[in-house]
DNA sequence: TATAAACTCTATAACAACTATAGAGTCAAT
DNA sequence: ATTGACTCTATAGTTGTTATAGAGTTTATA
């Protein structure tokens, strides 16, 4: 059994991390020791690094609860954990979708002004103060 | 002079997000009616719609109240304008790399499950649970 | 044995940029 | 007088952490 700073330690996952996912009954409560520390055994690593896989591919806290849950009951179908991947490859890509659009605004607006102009010339400030273009 | 909530309608930024906008000093505070409602002029109009732009632009409420400080002394070079819009927009490309990556492995992982499986046997969960890919 | 260092505990606030709510006041029309 | 639409302030909630304060525990050293 180790202490919670160990368990931070193995998975990469902070102190405050892990108290928070508690909180959120994302990990079960911890057993405690004498002093109520918390004490974590070999299932508590894996599963937090579980999580961490998950918070790295953006699942939210929610979204990962139900995978737990799923994890939890062997006999179901795994429909549910597909349509939720799915679902978030979708806002992934709109994501994706929206910053290159961003991005194409940005640097037009970036060329629109060369340095050692004062700001009564400044491209950029004039354009920011045009109607924006329609996001279409 | 009009109120809030026609403010709110010519420009499409919700009451309250105006309010806040003048609690964070990005709007001037705005004159008041006998009555305590908020009064606005064309030059209010023009100002929120200058910040609503700057935001569909994604930049940072902080970003926005240096641009207006700059546009109020006109007399200065526009190097710091551009250097802002330089490094918001590496930031907007790191994120889309970011972004891209990770719609790589969601799509691999999304590929290790068909349907109609159970999760005993599910190939996302059992790729979940193993140690992450590293980010490189 | 005293004590200091390193760790842990809980509870609470901060972050960003809003959004939502409660409870009260204002204004125009009926 | 009252209804409805609007506005006001103050406060809490959103998301997933991170940071802090103030206290208790454990371990190592003097």
């Amino acid at each position: 059994m180790i202490k919670i700073g160990e368990l931070s330690k193995v998975t990469g996952c902070s102190v405050q991390t892990i108290r928070h996912y508690e909180k959120e009954h994302l990990i079960a409560s911890a057993e405690r020791s004498e002093g109520n520390f918390r004490l974590y055994d070999e299932a508590a690593v894996e599963q937090l690094l579980f999580i961490k896989h998950c918070r790295s591919l953006d699942l939210s806290v929610p979204e990962i609860r139900q995978l737990l849950a799923l994890n939890r009951s062997p006999g179901a179908q795994c429909d549910d954990v597909n349509r939720m991947m799915d679902r978030h490859i979708e806002q992934v890509e709109a994501r994706i979708q929206e910053l290159t659009r961003l991005n194409e605004q940005l640097r037009m607006l970036r060329r629109s002004c060369s340095n050692r102009r004062t700001v009564e010339q400044c491209g950029i400030l004039r354009n920011l103060s045009a109607t924006p273009v329609s996001s279409g």
